[in-house]
DNA sequence: ATAAAAAGTTAGACTATTCTAACAAATAAA
DNA sequence: TTTATTTGTTAGAATAGTCTAACTTTTTAT
């Protein structure tokens, strides 16, 4: 079984493969704190108990095996977010740094018992899906707010990058999941919008902000 | 800041204190399944950090810096303990190894939190008491059933060594916490105890259980 | 197309935690 | 009280995960 800093290898390497397509020890390294000699030793070692997909000089990949180790610890993450939120009144910004401990927990009990309280959620607080059982990850197909034209509604359904910060931010003009907003106008100068949602809110995005804001229609 | 296995030192010889009053390194050594050496190595860093009184071949004790951190440790694994029997559903002879892990977990919001969600409780689903956040514990002076006398009538208060099996046990005869519990006579013979409770339910308990039951009148 | 920069790798060392083997001190027994 | 046994200690080595320094390969830019 993974220790503790194999988990933490897995699931960073997981990320990256869902952010970017290829995966650099450079940026693993950074990812994980670690010196690039650090990840590198780290992915050899992965790679000899089949978990990873390494050559030299090569971008960087899991195996399948490798695959689904890495969605279960991230389902023990997700599970653990919606848990923190929903059962304990955890502000969504909050739950990350907590789970990021709680998912190394070696028993599938505690987490099982978490699924059914929350009635087998599939998506964590900040609209990721939760992998099945199996390892198994449905990603919605959503689209970028960044991508909508003025006149459209659409409805807030997931963030990347959900830093502390970014959901504080989110938090300040009260955008929440499930969220419906709509594009009043679009700056074609920088990409920013200007959005109004619930009662008379109106606010104004920039387009960094409008990138990670993931919207169905 | 305590590591992972430093912590669970400290735990284990706040609780060999609590049992035996002296503590030797290879008791020590066998409670947390290393060898004598390894325990011997470890006090002596503990000492250094100003945790643990050490003499060479004297017995070990707790420095109060020491029994404060232990007993912080300890607050956390009891106050995990009722959580996952009054929030989770989880039966109290399952919940020891779920919290042996989630006790080293660095987030005081998230132990703050089950205290408030549990109602600041005073004692785990094993009658043990659950030291404040000075890392204050307060034992309620219970007796043992073994030392009562035919015709008293006691409720079960709190019990010593809960492992798996002995809660397993109790569990087979209905005996759990609050129970009133009438020592209906005493065998001189081997000490064990006729007792009768609940509606018409009567059982013999051997010398070795009446010791670990812990008792008020 | 070659030089400069960036990224990846190897070598060697350090720390924390663990072990076994060998030895010393304290305790128990004859 | 002297010996035997148990307990405690020291020495030396192994492993996992980390580092820096030095070197190689790949990529980028002139």
């Amino acid at each position: 079984m993974a220790s503790y800093t194999e988990e933490n290898y897995l699931k960073a390497l997981f990320n990256l493969a869902d952010e970017k397509g290829e995966i650099s020890v450079s940026e693993l390294s950074n990812i994980l704190q670690v010196s690039t000699p650090t990840a590198n030793s780290m992915v050899k070692n992965l790679h000899v108990q089949g978990l990873v997909h390494y050559e030299k000089y090569k971008p960087l990949s899991l195996t399948p095996k490798g695959k689904k180790e890495a969605a279960l610890i991230i389902r023990k993450h997700r599970l653990t977010e919606m848990y923190l939120v929903e059962k304990m009144g955890f502000g969504w910004e909050k739950v990350h740094e907590i789970a990021e401990q709680i998912e190394h927990i070696k028993s599938t009990a505690f987490f099982d018992r978490m699924d059914e309280l929350l009635e087998h959620p599939t998506i964590d607080p900040h609209g990721s899906p939760i992998p099945d059982k199996q390892g198994r990850v449905v990603w919605k197909s959503y689209q970028k707010l960044a991508d909508c034209k003025p006149g459209e509604t659409v409805k807030l359904a997931a963030i990347t990058n959900s830093s502390e910060e970014f959901l504080k931010f989110l938090n300040n003009k009260n955008l929440s999941l499930g969220l419906s907003i709509k594009v009043e106008s679009v700056e074609a100068f920088d990409g920013s919008m200007h959005i109004s949602y619930s009662k008379n809110q109106r606010q104004t995005l920039s387009a960094l902000v409008c990138e990670r804001l993931l919207i169905k229609v």
